[in-house]
DNA sequence: GGATGTGAATGTCTTCACAGCT
DNA sequence: AGCTGTGAAGACATTCACATCC
């Protein structure tokens, strides 16, 4: 079932979404060819980088050509799964979480927000941004029901450890965390952190060090 | 005036904030001893690389003993400019730069949102979340009164490029970029991507891979 | 005794530079 | 003639493992 290709290095897997969305860009734009050249004049990825990352998954492109647009879009929206849809839980509906709800995370949507949820009592049982919030207490059930295996967490950091368990109790298997912790999860379980803080004072550390690394 | 150790890995630089938060932390808590096996328990870093980490900038353990906590804590403080306030930008304010005007980007406050700029007429010229909001048009000005050289940029994507050009030419250094293009900046200009989309879909893409990279 | 600091080994990623194919 | 695909080199980062020192 799964021919992929695998072994694919981490550093290219985190940039397959962002080729995929210049591909898309291109290709509505009406261009039908790239080479890796032009492709990383708009991506801002080295052009080696790129040659060797599509290697990767066979070879893709002509020599003296470069690449076919709709060839390589296609090509990488099945390895993303572009063509199936993913649901996606979203744990925590503050300010933050309000605001994911809104975001359009896919012009071309794959990937969706189907299940929200909070403690705040007024909220609970409403349509939020299309999608509605269930409590805390239903989160377990829900997860199961509706097979969700993605969460993003935008818990208060009191919560997060707790509320982390619970998802994965849910079989929650991939989680985008929001807050600033460090969460402890079995090993099969893969977290992505999102580290506002860390972002902003690592900016901020290297404006004040005259540093060129 | 900088007698900063220099030369230090970009790799460590990115990990120093969550050094100082959980150091924070632990002090918090009345902890005044660590060692680097009980910080990488807490932080999820390996130990070895903590102490690789902590080694660029002397030697600041002790062997058979760790870390003084205080100590520690302080260094990093003055390290990472936690002494000065440093004040940021915030250039569009729709849901996610909303969001990001309520986000305590610091229990201990070392920076913070001091300027908004936004091109709806309703906000402009009011006070959101304890931060006033200024028109695009007075954005190059108020950068520079305001000294600021750190900007968080939740613009739409279609002008994305234009707003970054100006706040370039308005004196600013640093960029935090939400928005999902890959900026054209001058090179001693330096861009930190938070790509929520990609961020999804690499998540996505390796719960489909059974991959264990 | 116990945990640091670090040479050395290993692993990962990027980049060069060019042979080879179209 | 032009651009890919890739060996080889280089750069960077992590991890091992232990001598060293408190």
């Amino acid at each position: 079932m799964k021919e992929q290709v695998n072994k694919i290095p981490r550093a290219t897997a985190r940039r397959l979404p962002l080729y995929h969305r210049y591909l898309r860009l291109l290709f509505d734009a009406g261009k039908y060819r790239i080479s890796s050249a032009e492709l990383s004049e708009a991506t801002k990825v080295d052009s080696a980088t790129i040659r060797r990352d599509f290697s990767h998954f066979g070879e893709l492109g002509k020599r003296g050509y470069g690449y076919d647009v709709e060839a390589l879009l296609t090509f990488f929206s099945k390895i993303l799964n572009q063509d199936k849809l993913t649901n996606v839980a979203l744990i925590g509906v503050g300010h933050l979480g309000q605001a994911l709800l809104n975001y359009r995370f896919q012009q071309n949507n794959s990937v969706r927000i189907s299940a929200a949820f909070d403690i705040e009592p007024s909220i609970i049982g409403t349509i939020q941004s299309g999608v509605p919030v269930y409590s805390v207490e239903e989160m377990v059930e829900q997860l199961r029901l509706q097979h969700i295996d993605v969460a993003i967490l935008t818990v208060p950091q009191e919560v997060a450890q707790e509320t982390v368990e619970q998802a994965v109790e849910a079989g929650v298997k991939a989680i985008l965390n929001f807050t600033p912790l460090r969460l402890s999860v079995p090993e099969d379980i893969r977290v992505q952190n999102v580290d506002l803080t860390n972002e902003l004072q690592t900016l901020v550390y290297f404006l004040n060090t005259n540093a060129k690394n």
